[in-house]
DNA sequence: ATGTCTGATTGATAATTGTCAAGGTCATCC
DNA sequence: GGATGACCTTGACAATTATCAATCAGACAT
């Protein structure tokens, strides 16, 4: 692993509070990997080997069932993906792909149990990861259950307005089928929604949004902090 | 707290291995109380006072958002609720409420992470015990996204005749409203959905069903253990 | 520039799911 | 027994969402 890597990788919550030789025997035994755009990480049902964390880049992950695919989540850096599989030692629930050219750490799962029976501020720093990644699930399966395909995306785009800054115009950050499949609906149903947003003031010039008004936006996606704020 | 219940509560994965000092400290500040069926334990938004551990009865949890409500998951003896908002002190993104008369122990949210900081043992068994959680949530997504109604009524009643001892015949657990809101479906749309099962060898009188040939509805439901494994 | 590819859009249509209103069933309570 | 009420079912209809086929737009390579 690159030197200039660990300092990163060692500010993360997960790792913050580790004590310092139980955080370099484990970066010792990880591998620094760049990976093209498109590839395979993990599948799911695999045994979880790795714990995998997102350096630089953005990885997708999905799940699929009967022949079709759905997208659950993308994972943008400095985070960690399938914490719970490698804990568990239990089979992947998702697989992972590469959305871009990525660049990801690997840490055995071996290790990360080891690190995490011998290590409490670990297994603290775990716990409140885990917990963070629940709560956020459980936000997502109220969205899906409680809203209609229109009302996911105007809060999509609420939320990612004010992620990338807040302006009236932002770009939407991957391909729109990938976006539909995220808030569970088709690239033409989205397409549509698209178009019946303009009726709010949304303008949409190919991957570039722009929020007219977007209080009248919010009129329509009533957006509440016990599904949109990403921090509570 | 009646001498009788604290041997169940001790034998939790989440309690079991805790030093027996400690225990003692969480079993003393904890209350047992009794309610009647639909009783509203507690409100989403709310601040998250006490971890809740159903030792009788059963507990829906469900979630709403502009006038509509869904039924999230159903709590059955003994295991415990709102670990997620209690380990991270924030607002509980799930209402609650009793579905039959229930005993439920309540251990205040301050002792819990008290006890969580101190006692390796215990955040271990968090870990473990939110790591499931998450799990089961990834899975009812997967469910969601990637089925239909039908598809969902049937693996649901696969997996429920497995939990209920294999037979062909057995009861449904609750109301079929609430079933349905548990499945992301109207109660008709349950109905019809009941009734399109007949194809399958599904008969329904009230509350019993009984699968008459499960290889037969299996072709339908195509249970996955990704989805539908309860353990894994 | 031309062709090729991938992804996005559009239109027509169908399937799925939801809504509303009306009955039906069953247990419970006077 | 008959009324009451809760829940379930049914039918007719509407809204939402998906599917299929065709076209379009832009990126890229030849």
């Amino acid at each position: 692993m690159r030197p200039d890597d660990i300092p990163m990788i060692r500010n993360l919550d997960l790792f913050r509070s580790m004590a310092e030789n139980r955080f370099d025997i484990l970066a010792q035994a990880a591998y620094l990997q760049t990976f093209p755009p498109r590839v395979d990480l993990i599948t799911e049902g695999d045994r979880s080997d790795f714990l995998h964390i997102v350096v630089e880049g953005a990885v997708d992950l999905f799940a699929g069932w009967n022949g079709r695919e759905t997208s659950m989540a993308t994972v943008r850096p400095v985070s960690t993906f399938i914490l719970a599989a490698t804990i568990r030692d239990a089979p992947y629930l998702m697989s992972a792909r590469t959305l871009e050219k990525s660049r990801i750490i690997l840490i055995p799962s071996e290790d990360v149990r080891t690190a995490f029976d011998a290590d409490n501020d670990f297994a603290r720093a775990v716990v409140r990861e885990l917990a963070q990644c629940y709560r956020s699930m459980v936000k997502a399966q109220k969205s899906l259950k409680l809203r209609s395909s229109l009302e996911r995306l105007a809060n999509y785009l609420l939320r990612h307005q004010q992620r990338t800054g807040g302006n009236a115009t932002f770009d939407l950050p991957h391909e729109k089928r990938r976006l539909a499949s995220f808030l569970g609906m088709t690239p033409e149903n989205l397409s549509r929604a698209f178009r019946s947003l303009q009726a709010y003031g949304v303008v949409v010039d190919g991957m570039q949004i722009t929020i007219g008004d977007a209080d009248d936006l919010r009129k329509l996606a009533k957006p509440s902090p016990l599904i949109d704020d990403p921090t509570s």
